[in-house]
DNA sequence: GTTTAATAGTACGTATGCTTATCATTTCAT
DNA sequence: ATGAAATGATAAGCATACGTACTATTAAAC
């Protein structure tokens, strides 16, 4: 088990074992909501629709944690499925609202079981302590990396 | 705080913590190892590289978790950077086989201290405990994952 | 030993994900 | 009130990331 002189211990780095949890969530996530037409990432956006209907782009982006550019994108694709509406705010002409269709409701409100149900797969290989030391710890993570960025 | 009952609480989901976790850690990356124009995936080819020179395609790109496609098309970017040599097996001629490139070589050295200093970056919000904690469960997690996928 | 199945690699299409540049609009400073 | 700075959104470019389909080659079955 000795590791060469030459070479980074990838297998074990932290920036590794995210990227490897990354993809399998990914994985999960798609085998249990097949059949829906959405990604991960579009189905958070039209989630957090239905907490903030009428947000504008970039308050939306900051909530589910996503570079203007990249949210602008997969906006559009969720309005040509008529999942989205955009409008242009009368106040302020530079930001548009978004709200969710009567279908892209339906079909978060339909997708929401196969959703817990990938959550909860996702983290089926430890069990109910685990889950929780796993949440906090990477709550944790992500907010002081958070904290961080904003001096 | 009470959650509209309409919406999946997405922010304590396991994928979404996952997600920024990622983003997150691609970011620290590549903030500390700026000025080498590799990314982390980039690094950890070449990387492997060091540990199993030769090794072909479909070998290599197990050994760093990634489809084939992909893996392809990162060898290619390497290759152009000419930080890899890619030669056809004479044993085999389907497979390619892969060699680091001394500049390559030298690449992945000289990184080496960028990259370790971005791993402790990552998980700097966690103490040491912690860190030991949150690797042991991805660590089991994606072990859990993996052996799922092989019945 | 030829047909069949498996394997390695590529090509293509789609979807993130981020950076930089650009445009229109709004706000701030003075 | 006007010029400068900030902001919301898009565009373009690059790099993962994966599924499917395809070609070439090798291995297995019979």
């Amino acid at each position: 088990m000795a590791k060469r002189a030459t070479s980074f211990n990838f297998e074990d780095a932290p920036g590794h074992l995210i990227r490897r949890a990354q993809q399998l969530a990914v994985a999960v996530f798609m085998e249990e909501t097949a059949g829906f037409d959405a990604t991960p990432v579009q189905f958070a956006i039209l989630n957090a629709l239905m907490d903030a209907p009428g947000d504008d782009q970039v308050t939306l982006a900051a909530r589910v944690a996503f570079d203007a550019a990249t949210f602008g994108a997969v906006v559009k694709r969720l309005e040509i499925k008529s999942w989205v509406r955009r409008d242009a705010d009368v106040m302020d002409k530079r930001r548009k609202r978004l709200w969710a269709t009567p279908e892209g409701e339906a079909v978060a409100a339909q997708m929401k079981r196969a959703v817990r149900r990938a959550q909860a797969r996702i983290v089926s290989p430890l069990d109910a302590a685990e889950r929780i030391q796993l949440a906090l710890l990477l709550g944790k993570l992500v907010a002081g990396h958070e904290n961080a960025e904003t001096p």
